[in-house]
RNA sequence: GUGGUCGUAGCUCAACGGUAGAGCUUCGGUUUGUGGUGCCGACGGUUGUGGGUUCGAGUCCCAUCGACCACCCCA
């Protein structure tokens, strides 16, 4: 028989429970902060229509950066590369019956046909959280407090990061005053994406413009461009909401097109780790292409890898703990029965145990405890199942307490707080 | 998709073109109701895979798969 290969599928990851531990760390977070600020979670299928994508994305994209296929009846399918479609998507089938502002929140896991790199992979988990429903510069500023708080949430100071916004219409209205056509401003917009990868900016720029006097002018408008009264009234909003460190940068532009006013990226600030951690912004066209009313939105989305990222280099991730509180060490066979009654009795109480039936002897099962990081032991023998009285043993100290059964998870939840 | 660097035990790495090794991990023992340190031992490999050159390939060549880096792209 042919030895089938252990290894995960190409740009994929297994989650080992160490791994799925700080998974569940950083999700756990995620739907906190979104719960605090009135975020309802939802859910949709991996799977959706490929038309989907093709409605508002370019053909190149869906052949080659998707995982799409046909299925047995003949339809083509896509594995969600990206939430938005399916929220606006689900948003629009309903929209005479969802209550609006709809506040949304969802952490699935996405597809993207690319070349794997670090902290770019086949298959990413990622939040996204949406506000729909409502246009004013107090909807940007929920969302972009949301982002704030989230980073906060994990422990990380304001220092420690910064957030990075702009706004499309800004830009297009230099675009306008100088009498840029409508068709570059899409490109230009692009291009600017790039810009701090660019050395030859101008020389680009001029290129696609096709006069270096106009490219010229563009970027001294766009350097020359600090802020705006929108932007300003975004920032002391942000501030009644604890969020000190906005700044306006023209450079972000979020790469793609159904972008429609603010936009912004979170960054470490940090050098050494340049990549964007998070971004988002406000869409408020992209639900017209269900047909119906145009429903304006903003969101958005934090991926895991570049989450896990930003806490490593600040050395802001927990270390791994089971969840397992308490290990049984069954001393001898005939008192399995006596720790099955027991570990029966302390999950009824709500304490996670596991019971060792191995037959070893105690001081190996406690080693194994230990290896498995689980805290507390207590060995489970003749002396326990007559006198009714337990010795839980705290691992990382060695100290001991007796204790009647009945007093055992009361004492625990002590201890672990 | 294009270009580059690299693939040796579960992990980190040795080995001049000449018999594939060490540390850590895992498992067992250290004489049996209490772990972490010692000490002893075992498991573990068609050197990513498939070809080629050579008396002989982990080492050189080609292909392929995978990881990483720079592009592309980043919804």
């Amino acid at each position: 028989m042919k030895k089938v290969s252990t290894e995960s599928y190409k740009g994929v990851r297994d989650f080992y429970p160490e791994d799925q531990f700080i998974q569940r760390y950083l999700f756990e977070h995620m739907e906190r902060v979104c719960e605090l600020f009135g975020y309802e979670e939802y859910n949709a299928s991996i799977l959706e229509p490929t038309e989907m994508y093709r409605a508002k994305t370019s053909e190149e994209i869906i052949n080659e950066e998707t995982y799409s296929f046909i299925d047995r009846g003949d339809r083509e399918v896509t594995l969600r590369p990206e939430m938005t479609p399916t929220v606006a998507r689900m948003i629009a089938g309903k929209s005479r019956e969802i209550p609006f502002p709809a506040r949304w929140y969802s952490i699935q896991n996405f597809f993207r046909y690319q070349k794997p790199q670090h902290g770019r992979l086949r298959e990413f988990w990622q939040l996204n959280a949406d506000l729909i429903g409502v246009s004013g510069v107090e909807a940007d500023a929920e969302i972009i407090a949301v982002a704030h708080d989230l980073v906060r949430s994990f422990g990380a100071e304001e220092r420690d990061f910064e957030i990075r916004v702009s706004d499309r219409r800004l830009v297009d209205s230099i675009f306008e005053a100088a009498g840029v056509t409508p068709e570059l401003r899409a490109p230009i917009t692009r291009l600017l994406d790039r810009r701090a990868k660019l050395e030859n900016f101008a020389d680009e720029l001029t290129t696609l413009v096709g006069d270096k006097g106009l490219a010229l002018t563009l970027i001294d408008q766009i350097d020359r461009t600090t802020s705006s009264a929108y932007l300003e009234e975004l920032r002391l909003l942000l501030a009644q909401m604890g969020v000190g460190n906005m700044i306006v940068d023209t450079k972000i532009t979020r790469g793609f097109d159904y972008y429609t006013g603010m936009v912004f990226e979170v960054f470490d600030t940090d050098p050494a780790n340049r990549r964007s951690m998070m971004g988002g912004g406000r869409y408020d066209n992209l639900l017209s292409m269900f047909g119906g009313e145009s429903i304006p939105a903003v969101g958005f989305a934090m991926g895991d890898v570049v989450a896990k990222d930003f806490l490593e280099a600040h050395n802001l991730l927990p270390a791994y703990a089971p969840a397992t509180e308490v290990m049984l060490a069954v001393v001898e066979k005939d008192s399995l029965s006596h720790a099955l009654r027991l570990a029966h009795d302390l999950r009824r109480e709500d304490v996670c145990v596991s019971v060792n039936f191995s037959g070893k002897r105690v001081g190996d099962q406690i080693r194994h405890a230990d290896k498995m990081k689980i805290p507390f032991v207590i060995a489970v023998g003749t002396e326990e199942r007559t006198t009714g009285r337990y010795t839980l043993k705290t691992l990382s100290t060695g100290v001991e307490i007796t204790l009647p059964a009945d007093r055992i998870a009361e004492h625990l939840f002590g201890a672990l707080g």
